[in-house]
DNA sequence: TAAATACGTCAGTATGTCTGACGTAAAAAC
DNA sequence: GTTTTTACGTCAGACATACTGACGTATTTA
């Protein structure tokens, strides 16, 4: 068991892990790639939304956010239903280099999966699904499905 | 396979990004765990090898490494085949710790396992070991098997 | 109108990590 | 047997990420 966690972590490493050259020639970090990547899988997410994906404090993201916001990454508005809400979704900018970053790293999962077998990579979700908390195991709360 | 990244990312904040209070009962964050937790794995690792597991640079690690031996958690001495490597080891202590800590989260990893089955772990395993690099699928270099 | 909610921000702090430079002991190369 | 390389330790300074706590604002709900 304590092999699977090996796994895990080398494995998020690899993941999430990595200096991409674009992140750096748009002066964000780790960080903001994990914000632009979620903010891409749940267009329309609210910032209690992200919070609670990211598991981070409101100010911890609000430093990232505005970073976002400020390069153009990101655009924020409120929600039509509640205009307390922020929704946020990528722009064509950040859009962009969301796909520039996928695409960098997509080949080394397309090869993993592949090699693995559709059975292998059905439990390998099966097992993941069972680790992260239930409430996250779908779509983020606050985004627009 | 994004759906398998958000995955990956909520397990790996599940099992790795807990606050235990055994931590902070003895002063240590969670690059202590890590630490801690890799070397329990790999009796005898050298400092190097711990490196490459780690991937952090020799000063973080040695800030780290230095109070877990302050703490009297670890043990480091001189390889006996090259007297310039340094071989680390829990302590009774440190690996007194390291228990206590993999009893708070076991029960989830466990809980996961059985839930999805062992065909499911084994398809599990098969895709992480794609994704993490090849020299970390198995133990570390530089420690003992 | 009053209270609660969702968010934004200011200020200060802790943690984890980095680069760069320098030093030491031991092994390997010559 | 001297020189070079290796493996590690350390000092100094910096940056990135995240935290707690307090306070302000707009909007919705009671």
């Amino acid at each position: 068991m304590k092999q699977g966690v090996d796994l895990l972590f080398h494995a998020f490493l690899d993941v999430f892990g990595q200096d991409e050259a674009a992140l750096r020639a748009a002066k964000l970090g780790r960080a903001h790639r994990r914000a632009l990547y979620f903010i891409a899988r749940n267009p329309g997410v609210t910032v209690a939304g992200l919070l609670a994906i990211l598991k981070i404090t409101k100010q911890s993201l609000n430093r990232v956010l505005n970073d976002l916001l400020d390069g153009g990454f990101v655009e924020r508005r409120a929600a039509p239903n509640d205009r307390r809400m922020r929704q946020l979704r990528l722009s064509p900018k950040g859009a962009q280099l969301e796909t520039a970053l996928w695409d960098a790293q997509r080949p080394k999962l397309v090869r993993a999966f592949r090699e693995a077998g559709p059975d292998a990579v059905a439990g390998f979700r099966r097992v993941l699904s069972g680790l992260a908390p239930a409430e996250k195991r779908n779509r983020a709360i606050g985004s627009i499905p």
